[in-house]
DNA sequence: CTGAAATACTCAGTGCCCTGACTAATTCCG
DNA sequence: CGGAATTAGTCAGGGCACTGAGTATTTCAG
């Protein structure tokens, strides 16, 4: 009676898009390490002395609970060492394993591909346009989270 | 090491999107309904003469596991009704009580807010073309999985 | 009319994603 | 120094998303 176009609808595109996304992943890249799985790998392997999990959920955008189990799985398959700082006993500094590294490499060359067939459709500048418009429209949701430290100071 | 940047990630900025719609929606529209659920309602709500799940999941985009997982969550809360078609038996008929129908025309307004805010950081000229470049590289990818048949049919 | 194929759905298993409550360790301050 | 606040991580619980295997029903071909 009331329905509304989906199509119009932000939320409902993010969500296809990302069904697009792994599924073309799952064919183009790696039935066994996922998306998440490789940004994570990704955050970690450029600081050989070791992050922690906090960190990590940082710069890919995964809270403490998720990134706990993506590590979980990781260390299971043996991409990454997970070991208690000495300094600091709450946090545990996480490193590639010599396997986690070359499975990066693998990937990132796998990645490139698929991310070339995925943006197929649109042109050079609409593919620009695509990573500018969608990183805005995030990055201001993520702003409305945490409040931000009011640019101009109270008085 | 090797890292790369995962902001021309087409895959990593969808899944950011998608989180940051997730937050907005859950403060601004729902934390009982999610935004899948209210795709269901909206699909259901007009067709009185009821949908079988397989059409519905098509609409919304849903493979048959996930929305027979969000059908029964909607029918636990009393939004709508679900039998088994008489004319056949495989299917089951989806119909909206008429307290589906008031949660789904009291969630498209406040969708609709949010909306507004979601995409706020763009201008007018911006978000048409945010909705086309997602909108074609979703379909695209959609578009490899069922291989369609061939537009020239095979001789 | 009957057995094979197709269709709608269910179930088990894996992984991502979040919140809220909890534990352990460290830091900060009186 | 010693208790309070902060910080890192875990755990329980709910929801989304997919695949592969299995069940029931209908349809189609011989």
């Amino acid at each position: 009676m009331a329905a509304v176009d989906l199509a119009t609808h932000p939320g409902h595109l993010a969500r296809r898009l990302q069904q697009a996304h792994y599924l073309l992943w799952n064919t183009m890249v790696s039935e066994e390490i996922t998306s998440p799985q490789f940004a994570v790998l990704n955050a970690i392997i450029s600081e050989p002395a070791g992050l922690d999990q906090r960190t990590v959920g940082e710069k890919v955008g995964l809270d403490r609970s998720t990134i706990a189990e993506v590590i979980s799985r990781l260390g299971r398959r043996g991409l990454l060492d997970k070991v208690r700082d000495p300094q600091d006993g709450r946090r545990s500094l996480l490193r590639l394993t010599d396997e986690g590294t070359r499975t990066h490499r693998k990937l990132t060359v796998r990645t490139a591909r698929m991310n070339q067939v995925f943006l197929a459709p649109l042109s050079a500048e609409e593919q620009v346009l695509f990573f500018d418009l969608i990183g805005r429209v995030a990055d201001a949701a993520e702003g409305l989270r945490n409040p931000a430290e009011p640019v101009a100071a109270p008085r």
